[in-house]
DNA sequence: AATGCTAGAGAACTTTCGTTCTCAAAGCAA
DNA sequence: TTGCTTTGAGAACGAAAGTTCTCTAGCATT
Protein backbone atom coordinates (compact mmCIF):
# COMPACT_ATOMS: atom_id res chain seq x y z
CA UNK A 1 0.00 0.00 0.00
CA UNK A 2 2.51 2.37 -1.01
CA UNK A 3 -0.04 3.90 -3.33
CA UNK A 4 -2.52 6.40 -1.64
CA UNK A 5 -5.78 6.63 -2.75
CA UNK A 6 -7.46 9.47 -4.44
CA UNK A 7 -9.11 11.05 -1.93
CA UNK A 8 -6.13 10.94 -0.02
CA UNK A 9 -3.96 12.66 -2.89
CA UNK A 10 -6.31 15.20 -2.75
CA UNK A 11 -6.84 16.01 1.10
CA UNK A 12 -3.30 15.96 1.23
CA UNK A 13 -2.36 18.33 -1.30
CA UNK A 14 -5.47 20.73 -1.02
CA UNK A 15 -4.31 20.84 2.57
CA UNK A 16 -0.72 21.74 1.49
CA UNK A 17 -2.58 24.60 -1.21
CA UNK A 18 -4.62 26.31 1.33
CA UNK A 19 -2.17 26.80 3.76
CA UNK A 20 0.20 28.22 1.52
CA UNK A 21 -2.14 30.50 -0.33
CA UNK A 22 -5.27 30.55 1.78
CA UNK A 23 -8.26 28.77 0.45
CA UNK A 24 -10.20 31.10 -1.80
CA UNK A 25 -7.29 31.44 -3.63
CA UNK A 26 -6.99 28.09 -4.67
CA UNK A 27 -8.78 26.70 -7.56
CA UNK A 28 -9.87 23.61 -8.41
CA UNK A 29 -8.01 23.84 -11.63
CA UNK A 30 -4.58 24.07 -9.32
CA UNK A 31 -5.47 21.30 -7.08
CA UNK A 32 -5.75 19.48 -10.91
CA UNK A 33 -2.24 20.61 -12.05
CA UNK A 34 -1.02 19.97 -8.60
CA UNK A 35 -1.80 16.66 -8.00
CA UNK A 36 -2.25 15.31 -11.73
CA UNK A 37 -5.86 14.75 -10.95
CA UNK A 38 -8.59 15.31 -13.60
CA UNK A 39 -11.50 17.50 -12.53
CA UNK A 40 -13.76 13.96 -13.77
CA UNK A 41 -11.93 12.57 -11.40
CA UNK A 42 -12.06 14.92 -8.19
CA UNK A 43 -16.00 15.38 -8.59
CA UNK A 44 -15.94 11.51 -8.55
CA UNK A 45 -14.16 11.61 -5.05
CA UNK A 46 -15.59 14.91 -3.62
CA UNK A 47 -19.21 16.63 -4.47
CA UNK A 48 -17.94 20.08 -4.74
CA UNK A 49 -14.74 22.03 -3.26
CA UNK A 50 -16.63 22.91 -0.05
CA UNK A 51 -16.84 19.15 0.66
CA UNK A 52 -12.92 18.65 0.27
CA UNK A 53 -12.41 22.05 2.35
CA UNK A 54 -14.30 20.33 5.17
CA UNK A 55 -12.07 16.88 4.59
CA UNK A 56 -9.35 18.62 4.66
CA UNK A 57 -10.31 20.42 8.60
CA UNK A 58 -11.39 16.94 9.55
CA UNK A 59 -7.58 15.48 8.56
CA UNK A 60 -5.69 18.53 10.04
CA UNK A 61 -7.77 17.93 13.02
CA UNK A 62 -7.24 14.26 13.24
CA UNK A 63 -3.58 14.84 12.56
CA UNK A 64 -2.65 17.48 14.59
CA UNK A 65 -4.55 16.32 18.14
CA UNK A 66 -3.11 12.49 17.35
CA UNK A 67 0.55 14.15 16.88
CA UNK A 68 0.31 16.23 19.98
CA UNK A 69 -1.33 14.09 21.99
CA UNK A 70 1.46 11.63 21.46
CA UNK A 71 4.39 14.27 22.30
CA UNK A 72 2.91 14.76 25.21
CA UNK A 73 2.51 10.90 26.16
CA UNK A 74 6.10 10.55 26.09
CA UNK A 75 6.27 12.80 28.72
CA UNK A 76 5.51 11.67 32.47
CA UNK A 77 5.65 14.63 34.55
CA UNK A 78 2.18 16.26 34.31
CA UNK A 79 3.55 20.20 34.89
CA UNK A 80 6.22 18.92 32.27
CA UNK A 81 3.14 17.42 29.66
CA UNK A 82 1.76 20.86 30.07
CA UNK A 83 5.22 22.57 29.17
CA UNK A 84 5.87 20.01 26.44
CA UNK A 85 2.70 21.70 24.40
CA UNK A 86 4.89 24.77 23.78
CA UNK A 87 7.84 22.65 23.03
CA UNK A 88 5.65 20.93 20.31
CA UNK A 89 4.22 24.62 19.12
CA UNK A 90 7.75 25.58 18.58
CA UNK A 91 8.77 22.57 16.50
CA UNK A 92 5.48 23.45 14.24
CA UNK A 93 6.32 27.37 13.91
CA UNK A 94 9.57 26.28 12.87
CA UNK A 95 8.57 23.72 9.84
CA UNK A 96 9.21 25.59 6.87
CA UNK A 97 6.07 26.63 4.93
CA UNK A 98 4.39 26.98 8.61
CA UNK A 99 1.69 30.06 7.78
CA UNK A 100 -0.32 29.76 11.16
CA UNK A 101 -2.86 27.69 12.61
CA UNK A 102 -5.15 26.27 9.72
CA UNK A 103 -8.20 26.61 11.59
CA UNK A 104 -8.25 30.36 12.69
CA UNK A 105 -7.25 31.15 9.09
CA UNK A 106 -10.19 28.95 7.54
CA UNK A 107 -12.53 30.45 10.18
CA UNK A 108 -11.17 34.00 9.32
CA UNK A 109 -11.72 33.00 6.03
CA UNK A 110 -14.82 31.35 5.69
CA UNK A 111 -16.51 31.30 9.01
CA UNK A 112 -18.75 34.34 8.34
CA UNK A 113 -20.21 32.90 5.53
CA UNK A 114 -20.30 29.09 5.75
CA UNK A 115 -21.87 27.24 8.96
CA UNK A 116 -20.14 23.78 8.32
CA UNK A 117 -16.26 25.47 8.27
CA UNK A 118 -17.09 27.60 11.60
CA UNK A 119 -18.63 24.86 13.45
CA UNK A 120 -15.60 22.59 12.62
CA UNK A 121 -12.93 25.44 13.82
CA UNK A 122 -14.97 25.89 16.62
CA UNK A 123 -15.21 22.08 17.44
CA UNK A 124 -11.32 21.82 16.67
CA UNK A 125 -10.53 24.37 19.58
CA UNK A 126 -13.04 23.17 21.72
CA UNK A 127 -11.69 20.00 21.82
CA UNK A 128 -8.00 21.61 22.37
CA UNK A 129 -9.29 23.46 25.50
CA UNK A 130 -10.57 20.29 26.82
CA UNK A 131 -7.17 18.33 26.34
CA UNK A 132 -5.53 21.27 27.91
CA UNK A 133 -8.03 20.93 30.54
CA UNK A 134 -7.39 17.41 31.40
CA UNK A 135 -3.69 18.26 32.02
CA UNK A 136 -4.63 20.54 33.85
CA UNK A 137 -6.95 18.44 36.01
CA UNK A 138 -3.93 15.85 36.04
CA UNK A 139 -1.73 18.03 37.39
CA UNK A 140 -4.03 19.03 39.93
CA UNK A 141 -4.71 22.66 39.24
CA UNK A 142 -7.74 24.71 39.12
CA UNK A 143 -9.53 25.05 35.81
CA UNK A 144 -8.71 28.70 35.12
CA UNK A 145 -5.32 27.60 34.98
CA UNK A 146 -6.48 25.41 31.76
CA UNK A 147 -8.38 28.55 29.88
CA UNK A 148 -5.06 31.24 30.63
CA UNK A 149 -2.51 28.36 29.11
CA UNK A 150 -4.90 27.83 25.94
CA UNK A 151 -4.96 31.32 25.19
CA UNK A 152 -1.18 31.64 25.68
CA UNK A 153 -1.46 28.74 23.00
CA UNK A 154 -3.76 30.86 20.38
CA UNK A 155 -1.61 33.47 20.81
CA UNK A 156 1.36 31.76 20.56
CA UNK A 157 0.44 30.44 16.97
CA UNK A 158 -1.08 34.02 15.92
CA UNK A 159 2.06 36.00 16.52
CA UNK A 160 3.91 33.50 15.33
CA UNK A 161 2.27 33.77 11.73
CA UNK A 162 1.99 37.11 11.88
CA UNK A 163 5.29 37.88 12.52
CA UNK A 164 7.19 35.21 11.11
CA UNK A 165 8.72 34.09 14.16
CA UNK A 166 9.27 31.16 16.11
CA UNK A 167 9.91 33.09 19.36
CA UNK A 168 6.38 33.14 20.87
CA UNK A 169 6.81 29.41 21.61
CA UNK A 170 9.14 30.14 24.04
CA UNK A 171 7.45 33.21 25.52
CA UNK A 172 4.50 31.29 25.66
CA UNK A 173 6.40 28.31 27.54
CA UNK A 174 7.67 30.79 29.98
CA UNK A 175 4.75 32.41 30.87
CA UNK A 176 3.45 29.14 31.00
CA UNK A 177 5.67 27.76 33.69
CA UNK A 178 4.91 31.53 35.79
CA UNK A 179 1.23 30.31 35.31
CA UNK A 180 1.49 26.97 36.73
CA UNK A 181 3.63 27.67 39.35
CA UNK A 182 1.12 30.37 40.49
CA UNK A 183 -1.78 27.89 40.14
CA UNK A 184 0.08 24.99 42.31
CA UNK A 185 0.53 27.41 44.78
CA UNK A 186 -1.56 26.78 47.59
CA UNK A 187 -3.59 29.92 48.48
CA UNK A 188 -4.31 31.26 51.75
CA UNK B 1 -19.61 69.12 8.98
CA UNK B 2 -22.39 66.63 9.43
CA UNK B 3 -21.85 65.02 6.04
CA UNK B 4 -19.02 63.07 5.89
CA UNK B 5 -16.97 62.56 2.35
CA UNK B 6 -17.35 59.83 0.22
CA UNK B 7 -14.45 58.20 0.73
CA UNK B 8 -15.34 58.66 4.80
CA UNK B 9 -18.56 56.89 3.69
CA UNK B 10 -16.72 53.63 1.50
CA UNK B 11 -14.07 53.37 4.03
CA UNK B 12 -17.00 52.81 6.73
CA UNK B 13 -19.27 51.15 4.90
CA UNK B 14 -16.47 49.15 3.71
CA UNK B 15 -14.96 48.87 7.02
CA UNK B 16 -18.22 46.82 8.49
CA UNK B 17 -19.23 44.62 5.90
CA UNK B 18 -15.36 43.50 5.61
CA UNK B 19 -16.02 42.60 9.20
CA UNK B 20 -19.48 41.13 9.12
CA UNK B 21 -18.62 38.50 6.29
CA UNK B 22 -15.06 38.97 5.24
CA UNK B 23 -12.91 40.78 2.77
CA UNK B 24 -13.41 38.24 -0.23
CA UNK B 25 -17.04 38.12 0.48
CA UNK B 26 -18.48 41.53 -0.26
CA UNK B 27 -18.56 42.74 -4.08
CA UNK B 28 -18.34 46.11 -5.10
CA UNK B 29 -21.97 46.07 -5.50
CA UNK B 30 -22.37 45.54 -2.22
CA UNK B 31 -20.78 48.52 -1.33
CA UNK B 32 -22.54 50.11 -3.57
CA UNK B 33 -25.44 48.81 -2.55
CA UNK B 34 -24.74 49.35 0.98
CA UNK B 35 -23.87 53.20 0.62
CA UNK B 36 -26.21 54.20 -2.29
CA UNK B 37 -23.25 55.49 -3.95
CA UNK B 38 -22.76 54.36 -7.77
CA UNK B 39 -19.76 52.70 -8.91
CA UNK B 40 -18.76 55.77 -10.60
CA UNK B 41 -18.17 57.19 -7.86
CA UNK B 42 -16.25 54.52 -6.44
CA UNK B 43 -13.74 54.29 -8.59
CA UNK B 44 -13.40 57.80 -8.65
CA UNK B 45 -12.89 58.15 -4.84
CA UNK B 46 -10.61 54.71 -4.94
CA UNK B 47 -8.71 53.37 -7.86
CA UNK B 48 -9.68 49.32 -6.65
CA UNK B 49 -11.02 47.25 -4.40
CA UNK B 50 -7.48 46.71 -2.70
CA UNK B 51 -7.00 50.93 -2.22
CA UNK B 52 -10.16 49.93 -0.49
CA UNK B 53 -9.12 47.41 1.52
CA UNK B 54 -6.01 49.16 2.48
CA UNK B 55 -7.65 52.45 3.46
CA UNK B 56 -9.91 50.59 5.75
CA UNK B 57 -6.76 48.91 7.49
CA UNK B 58 -5.77 52.08 7.88
CA UNK B 59 -8.39 53.18 9.42
CA UNK B 60 -9.01 50.56 11.89
CA UNK B 61 -5.24 51.14 13.16
CA UNK B 62 -5.85 54.50 13.26
CA UNK B 63 -8.91 54.14 15.54
CA UNK B 64 -7.41 51.05 17.23
CA UNK B 65 -4.69 52.76 18.55
CA UNK B 66 -6.29 56.00 19.55
CA UNK B 67 -9.14 53.96 21.53
CA UNK B 68 -7.05 52.11 23.04
CA UNK B 69 -4.06 54.18 24.26
CA UNK B 70 -6.95 57.11 25.16
CA UNK B 71 -8.46 54.04 27.69
CA UNK B 72 -5.26 53.38 29.23
CA UNK B 73 -4.31 56.85 29.72
CA UNK B 74 -6.96 57.61 32.00
CA UNK B 75 -5.40 54.94 33.99
CA UNK B 76 -3.15 56.35 36.58
CA UNK B 77 -1.11 53.58 38.16
CA UNK B 78 1.41 51.53 35.67
CA UNK B 79 0.21 47.92 36.87
CA UNK B 80 -2.92 49.17 36.38
CA UNK B 81 -2.21 50.68 32.71
CA UNK B 82 -1.36 47.10 31.61
CA UNK B 83 -4.21 45.79 33.10
CA UNK B 84 -6.69 48.05 31.11
CA UNK B 85 -5.53 46.89 28.07
CA UNK B 86 -7.63 43.75 28.70
CA UNK B 87 -10.43 45.54 30.28
CA UNK B 88 -10.51 47.45 26.74
CA UNK B 89 -10.61 43.98 25.12
CA UNK B 90 -13.42 42.60 27.21
CA UNK B 91 -15.38 45.90 26.45
CA UNK B 92 -14.61 44.98 23.04
CA UNK B 93 -15.40 41.50 22.82
CA UNK B 94 -18.94 42.65 24.00
CA UNK B 95 -19.85 45.01 21.14
CA UNK B 96 -22.55 43.71 19.27
CA UNK B 97 -21.20 42.43 15.39
CA UNK B 98 -17.97 41.25 16.75
CA UNK B 99 -16.28 38.75 14.90
CA UNK B 100 -12.44 38.67 15.65
CA UNK B 101 -9.87 41.26 15.28
CA UNK B 102 -10.02 42.46 11.41
CA UNK B 103 -6.17 42.39 11.43
CA UNK B 104 -6.04 39.15 12.20
CA UNK B 105 -8.97 37.90 9.98
CA UNK B 106 -7.20 40.37 6.90
CA UNK B 107 -4.23 38.11 7.37
CA UNK B 108 -5.36 34.90 7.49
CA UNK B 109 -7.49 35.85 4.61
CA UNK B 110 -5.18 37.58 2.31
CA UNK B 111 -1.87 37.93 3.90
CA UNK B 112 -0.70 35.40 1.73
CA UNK B 113 -1.14 36.89 -1.64
CA UNK B 114 -1.63 40.20 -1.22
CA UNK B 115 1.95 41.62 0.36
CA UNK B 116 0.78 45.27 1.13
CA UNK B 117 -2.06 43.49 3.56
CA UNK B 118 0.79 41.67 5.08
CA UNK B 119 2.43 44.43 5.57
CA UNK B 120 -0.15 46.65 7.36
CA UNK B 121 -1.14 43.73 9.19
CA UNK B 122 2.67 43.27 10.67
CA UNK B 123 3.24 47.00 11.02
CA UNK B 124 -0.20 47.10 13.19
CA UNK B 125 0.64 44.00 15.10
CA UNK B 126 4.42 45.79 15.71
CA UNK B 127 2.72 48.79 16.81
CA UNK B 128 0.49 46.92 19.64
CA UNK B 129 3.86 45.05 20.78
CA UNK B 130 5.92 48.62 21.03
CA UNK B 131 2.87 50.41 23.11
CA UNK B 132 2.75 47.14 25.50
CA UNK B 133 6.54 47.36 26.16
CA UNK B 134 6.21 51.08 26.60
CA UNK B 135 4.09 50.35 29.51
CA UNK B 136 5.70 47.42 31.02
CA UNK B 137 8.97 49.50 31.01
CA UNK B 138 7.16 52.61 32.45
CA UNK B 139 6.49 49.82 34.61
CA UNK B 140 9.86 48.97 35.23
CA UNK B 141 9.45 45.37 34.38
CA UNK B 142 11.99 43.46 32.06
CA UNK B 143 11.29 43.42 28.71
CA UNK B 144 9.63 39.77 28.73
CA UNK B 145 6.90 40.29 30.22
CA UNK B 146 5.59 42.52 27.25
CA UNK B 147 6.01 39.75 24.94
CA UNK B 148 4.20 37.71 27.28
CA UNK B 149 1.49 39.65 28.05
CA UNK B 150 0.97 40.62 24.18
CA UNK B 151 0.35 36.65 23.64
CA UNK B 152 -2.44 36.74 26.06
CA UNK B 153 -4.02 39.48 23.71
CA UNK B 154 -3.70 38.21 20.82
CA UNK B 155 -4.90 34.68 22.17
CA UNK B 156 -7.79 36.50 24.11
CA UNK B 157 -9.19 37.85 20.70
CA UNK B 158 -9.23 34.67 18.73
CA UNK B 159 -10.56 32.56 21.22
CA UNK B 160 -13.45 35.20 21.92
CA UNK B 161 -13.84 35.39 18.18
CA UNK B 162 -13.63 31.38 17.68
CA UNK B 163 -15.90 30.42 20.65
CA UNK B 164 -17.95 33.76 20.56
CA UNK B 165 -17.55 34.44 24.37
CA UNK B 166 -16.41 37.26 26.46
CA UNK B 167 -14.43 35.22 29.01
CA UNK B 168 -11.12 34.91 27.60
CA UNK B 169 -10.88 38.19 28.18
CA UNK B 170 -11.46 38.36 31.64
CA UNK B 171 -8.58 34.85 31.74
CA UNK B 172 -5.89 36.79 29.76
CA UNK B 173 -6.39 39.68 32.67
CA UNK B 174 -5.98 37.03 35.62
CA UNK B 175 -3.16 35.93 34.11
CA UNK B 176 -1.34 38.93 33.29
CA UNK B 177 -2.51 39.58 37.13
CA UNK B 178 0.02 36.71 37.47
CA UNK B 179 2.48 37.50 35.18
CA UNK B 180 2.99 40.77 35.86
CA UNK B 181 3.42 40.01 39.94
CA UNK B 182 6.50 37.64 38.89
CA UNK B 183 8.37 40.30 37.20
CA UNK B 184 8.33 42.79 39.78
CA UNK B 185 8.82 39.84 42.31
CA UNK B 186 12.83 40.87 42.94
CA UNK B 187 14.18 37.89 41.09
CA UNK B 188 17.72 36.51 43.74
C1' DA C 1 -11.23 -8.95 -33.74
C1' DA C 2 -15.14 -6.59 -32.26
C1' DT C 3 -17.72 -4.27 -28.91
C1' DG C 4 -18.77 -1.90 -24.98
C1' DC C 5 -17.16 0.31 -20.73
C1' DT C 6 -14.00 3.43 -18.29
C1' DA C 7 -11.43 7.32 -17.59
C1' DG C 8 -8.67 11.24 -18.71
C1' DA C 9 -7.99 15.76 -20.86
C1' DG C 10 -9.73 19.75 -21.37
C1' DA C 11 -13.42 22.44 -23.64
C1' DA C 12 -17.68 24.49 -22.39
C1' DC C 13 -21.12 26.42 -19.50
C1' DT C 14 -22.59 29.38 -15.75
C1' DT C 15 -22.04 32.46 -12.27
C1' DT C 16 -19.58 35.90 -9.94
C1' DC C 17 -16.82 39.83 -9.60
C1' DG C 18 -13.75 43.75 -10.56
C1' DT C 19 -13.71 47.32 -13.70
C1' DT C 20 -15.19 50.22 -17.54
C1' DC C 21 -18.56 52.21 -20.64
C1' DT C 22 -22.91 54.11 -22.31
C1' DC C 23 -26.63 56.91 -22.05
C1' DA C 24 -29.60 59.90 -20.33
C1' DA C 25 -30.83 63.34 -16.85
C1' DA C 26 -29.56 67.38 -14.43
C1' DG C 27 -27.15 71.37 -13.33
C1' DC C 28 -24.91 75.54 -15.09
C1' DA C 29 -23.01 79.28 -18.02
C1' DA C 30 -23.97 82.57 -21.58
C1' DT D 1 -33.25 78.66 -24.17
C1' DT D 2 -29.18 76.30 -25.76
C1' DG D 3 -25.27 73.92 -25.41
C1' DC D 4 -21.67 71.94 -22.31
C1' DT D 5 -20.16 69.40 -18.44
C1' DT D 6 -20.98 66.36 -14.79
C1' DT D 7 -22.95 62.48 -12.59
C1' DG D 8 -25.71 58.57 -11.52
C1' DA D 9 -27.74 54.08 -12.81
C1' DG D 10 -26.81 50.12 -14.46
C1' DA D 11 -25.47 47.54 -18.68
C1' DA D 12 -21.42 45.55 -20.55
C1' DC D 13 -16.95 43.49 -20.66
C1' DG D 14 -13.23 40.39 -19.37
C1' DA D 15 -11.32 37.31 -16.29
C1' DA D 16 -11.71 33.78 -12.96
C1' DA D 17 -13.68 29.93 -10.74
C1' DG D 18 -16.94 25.97 -9.75
C1' DT D 19 -19.10 22.46 -12.19
C1' DT D 20 -20.51 19.63 -16.11
C1' DC D 21 -20.00 17.70 -20.73
C1' DT D 22 -17.88 15.78 -24.81
C1' DC D 23 -14.78 13.23 -27.16
C1' DT D 24 -11.39 10.08 -27.62
C1' DA D 25 -8.12 6.54 -26.35
C1' DG D 26 -7.37 2.49 -24.00
C1' DC D 27 -8.73 -1.64 -21.88
C1' DA D 28 -11.44 -5.74 -20.88
C1' DT D 29 -14.50 -9.21 -22.17
C1' DT D 30 -16.46 -12.44 -25.43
Amino acid sequence: MIEKSVRDRLIGSAGDLYNLRGIQSVGMDDLRTATGISLKAIYGAFPSKNAIILAVLDKRHDDWTTSLSHRVSLVADPEEKLLEVYEYLFDWFSEPGFRGCGFINSFAELGAVNPEVRQRVQEHKEAFQTFIAELVTAAHAEPELAAQLAILAEGAQTTAAIAGTTSSAKHARRAAEILIAAALMPTP
